[in-house]
DNA sequence: ATTTGATTTAGAATAATTCTAAACTATGTT
DNA sequence: AACATAGTTTAGAATTATTCTAAATCAAAT
């Protein structure tokens, strides 16, 4: 898919003008790189991606892109052991796995409330709005996906 | 505590001769200092701390020793958003919280059995052999930990 | 004693990300 | 419409944690 469905560009410039920044062309193209391909790319990923469709986009731009993206909710940044950010723009509460044969990172969708539950073993006083789940191990023989 | 107890300095040679490594003073001093102020140390304060105890040890020795410490299982490391590696000698199974005002990180116990109870939240081709549990928000007034 | 291999060390190299400052673009105001 | 203002993009420099390199040191084993 080469541009935003309609839906999506709505989503971006009001999820944008709700932070107080503008709907540019680079956003757009970054944000539908994004959701063109899910498979979680870093920031050198999404420029080589992007840089396919837009020429003329720079690095520089792209990781503003992306922070803007992070910033106003519609992109969360998934780090793994210190290997480059990565990018999701799956906003619904689940957990990561990631393999380290091919170091690919797949979403593990959870059961519905689990992610809050799991803020239950904290102490009264921690008081958490961020709860990251990751696990790492490998794919048995068999699916890919 | 300057040095390490006789249980500490079992252990220590134990695992890296397991591992197939030497027990070195630098090895023993930094694993001492880890031992002794469990603030989840960066490599660079983990420098410092071993530094003013042992001043000719070097930034790539301080490296290799955490690298031997991890390797041979007495050590875990601890990756946050990421910022700078973090290194932890509690091996009994918890989670994390950061806290964002101060960056601090502590140490979550979890109820026996929990950790391992996540990874039930996995298709079954999916095969983790490291589950990690991080929160991130902020602690309420009151308790400094 | 000598060889062998591991370890330590200082400093160079790497790599992801952030910063800087100039050019560009869009928006709102008269 | 012209202009001021503020936000955005861009190339390249700077930063920073970490890894690499090669020489020096050390320790164990012949």
């Amino acid at each position: 898919m080469k541009s935003l469905k309609q839906m999506d560009r709505g989503a971006l410039s009001d999820a944008l003008d709700h932070a107080g920044q503008r709907t540019t062309p680079q956003r757009e193209m970054v944000f539908s790189v994004l959701l063109d391909e899910r498979n979680h790319p870093t920031a050198d990923e999404v420029y080589t991606r992007t840089k396919s469709r837009m020429p003329t986009i720079s690095m520089a731009t792209v990781y503003n892109c992306l922070e803007a993206l992070v910033t106003c909710g519609l992109v969360k940044q998934v780090n793994i052991e210190r290997e480059p950010t990565r990018y999701c723009p799956n906003l619904s509460p689940h957990a990561h796995f990631h393999c380290r044969e091919t170091g690919r990172v797949y979403d593990v969708p959870v059961p519905e409330g689990m992610m809050k539950d799991l803020v239950k073993v904290l102490p009264g006083n921690y008081s958490a709005d961020s709860v990251e789940l990751v696990f790492r191990g490998h794919l048995e023989k068999g699916k890919t996906k």
